[in-house]
DNA sequence: GGTCAATAGATTTTCGAAAATCTATTTGAT
DNA sequence: ATCAAATAGATTTTCGAAAATCTATTGACC
């Protein structure tokens, strides 16, 4: 039942539970709104309070828990109106990071986004016949593609800000697979977008990066609307008196 | 020698002392580089360990301060190459800001913006009279303008990552300000850039944003260079054994 | 029946001490 | 003298219980 990954013990308990608690909320083993009652944490990750208590103010400032004054924390809400908003914001990030990054790119960013490209392509063939299982992995991989488009862009503050968006989304994109199944093929994408980069077609690699976040939020928009009753309301009052 | 807001106590301990530490860093009452012990904290504060230690994890995904495991928090670093691409990435931020805010802004947005001028405005003059004493409230004035000129952007996440973004230049500002005295007079510079925002100038607005940013960033990166002792190892060391 | 205060249980928040880890210094061997 | 292991003190990290707060329910009163 308790989550998988188990972590080195060179780690503090605090940033174990850190990487676990931001993991399974992004994959939505941690529902949307879910209360996150620090007993039930407590036992599902194995250590005290404090390292917990810790984690989730971290998360809290990551935007991907929030805390009310004395009534604990709980999985930070879905909305078609912040998903809007977040995918309209990283269009314009990512296209700032793209744009820098294909300005500054050289010889072993090329190499790593080629890398990172046969990872993700592997991964998708992978995924096809286990079908969604371990699609954990893919995501991974997607992840890294993407990071790995603005790589060379400079800046550590871009990037962490990008990086910080993709996540976000991350946790949406997770939400319309469990209900609808994977988003789509597209490793063709993936693929275009990648050699305009290396081409260094600056233009066009932001369009298309605008596309394939703009078919995104399609996809998980209409997926967050037709399956309304998964994540809301989901745990939401308090445990009932026996 | 402890700061000195007090806070309302309907707070818990731990938004309280989020609240001033993160006051204390920016002003650079806590200098950068600065070791943050935790039995130190505990003593300027007046509380136990749990509500600093959550209160400093927040603070790490700010960006204000840094954990390294089991050696502690310490207040972030600064540095010349982290200033320009603070300075840099605020640039792009806040163009894209400002460029939906004129979109969007309705009449409202005008009043407050109105109103947040005349109030920095006041304050500048007050500031003149007291010196550099309480330039606490100028700054306080000052962000509230800033904040007022994006906040019909539309976007949460935008202006969420604005805010952010200002503050850690707040931080380098505040640093200049206590080696070179008050940055300048720019009321001026304000009042064009409200005027331009007013009259939906978009591109005019864009440039002296940019321009005001980079005004600032010279200035600051000045200052930085030269008082190179300051910020750099201060209390670097670990207590000394009597 | 409806409203409001009192109560009890659940939960969050906070504390202070114990355990784990790090760092500087001393000690001992080569 | 040099290096490495051992030690001691300082510091961080973690725990579990106590205090504070919230929430639902009961019961009194109109």
């Amino acid at each position: 039942m308790s989550s998988s990954l188990a972590k080195s013990n060179s780690q503090t308990l605090n940033a174990s539970v850190l990487s676990q608690l931001r993991s399974d909320i992004i994959t939505c083993r941690l529902m949307p709104n879910e209360r996150l009652r620090v007993e039930a944490l407590r036992e599902r990750y194995g250590m005290g309070t404090s390292p917990i208590r810790e984690a989730l103010m971290r998360l809290e400032a990551e935007g991907l828990v929030e805390l009310e004054q004395n009534k604990g924390f709980r999985v930070s809400e879905v909305s078609q109106a912040s998903l809007r908003d977040l995918m309209r914001t990283r269009i314009e990030i990512e296209t700032i990071a793209l744009r820098w990054s294909l300005e500054n790119g050289g010889v072993e960013w090329e190499a790593n986004l080629l890398g990172a490209f046969h990872r993700l392509s592997r991964q998708t063939k992978i995924d096809r016949v286990n079908s969604d299982a371990i699609s954990g992995a893919w995501s991974r991989e997607h992840a890294d593609f993407h990071a790995a488009l603005v790589a060379a862009c400079g800046s550590p503050t871009m990037m962490a800000i990008r990086a910080r968006l993709f996540e976000q989304a991350d946790r949406y994109v997770a939400l319309s697979i469990m209900s609808n199944g994977p988003l789509r093929d597209d490793v063709g994408e993936h693929k275009q977008l990648m050699r305009a980069a290396l081409n260094r077609e600056v233009e066009k690699a932001i369009e298309l990066n605008r596309l394939h976040i703009m078919r995104t939020l399609d996809k998980v928009a209409a997926s967050l609307a037709a399956g309304k009753a998964i994540g809301e309301n989901h745990m939401t009052g308090r445990k009932r008196t026996p």
